[in-house]
DNA sequence: CCCCTAGGTTGACATCTGTCTAAGCAGCGT
DNA sequence: ACGCTGCTTAGACAGATGTCAACCTAGGGG
């Protein structure tokens, strides 16, 4: 695997930000800095999850109701959902007895900045 | 891993696509497609190949100009690029001595799409 | 104080992944 | 026909990843 070492929280907002991916070529240390959040993203356990998170209620969700969801275990979400935090993609809070998990949507909208494309180049229709 | 089959070429555009991952709960159904290309993105080598890929002039580049960018083999730079073409993020056409690889817009834009977040919701100012 | 529940941590395991070297295939010159 | 260059395929190997069972920690109630 190409290096990548997770200080067990990223702060994706200090990379260097984002002109669209195909506007400009991503210099080594963005792509060092943004793989880690896609490749988060890059299981389709992780993917659910971090929808459930990002379009819960109020902005944050319990874990006992993201667990019920799939049929895993629970340490092996308590997993996922820790990678999810390590990239940088959501928050964890204790209150309670339970934890709520919020997403952070300046590292998604940074993402989603990255990704963009023009709309529709003249040679396509 | 949680299963991947990868039909060496898949359409991305027949995916259930996509309301923002925020705004609705994504489909295991979606997850299972759309996991692979964000997975495809999280390596750092895999994500500056697509950036040069897509921001190349003419729309396409030449696999000779793309693997003297890296400190790494052509057989590695190779295996890469299939993971993007697998993904179905890139095509790749021969013309005589040389591959050329583009860039599939729609594909980069669907995923945009699935990140997409509201611009800055009032709690966060 | 004890136990119950919600989650996280550890360790183990099979599988996947990134990388390399060696070998193969495709065009293009000569 | 031969060899050269560009790229992909095959095989090997160390290290990462997804999953689970077992264990641990934190809070809340009796």
């Amino acid at each position: 695997m190409s290096k990548q070492a997770a200080p067990l929280s990223l702060d994706l907002t200090a990379a260097p930000c984002c002109p669209p991916l195909a506007q400009q070529r991503v210099s080594d240390e963005t792509a060092v800095v943004l793989a880690p959040a896609f490749k988060a993203l890059g299981d389709p356990v992780r993917l659910r999850l971090m929808s459930m998170i990002a379009s819960a209620e109020g902005g944050e969700v319990c874990v006992c109701d993201l667990t019920p969801a799939f049929d895993l275990t629970g340490p092996t979400i308590s997993h996922h959902l820790r990678t999810l935090r390590e990239a940088g993609l959501v928050d964890s809070e204790r209150r309670g007895t339970w934890v709520y998990y919020r997403a952070r949507p300046q590292v998604l909208r940074q993402l989603a900045a990255l990704l963009a494309v023009e709309p529709s180049p003249p040679s396509d229709r």
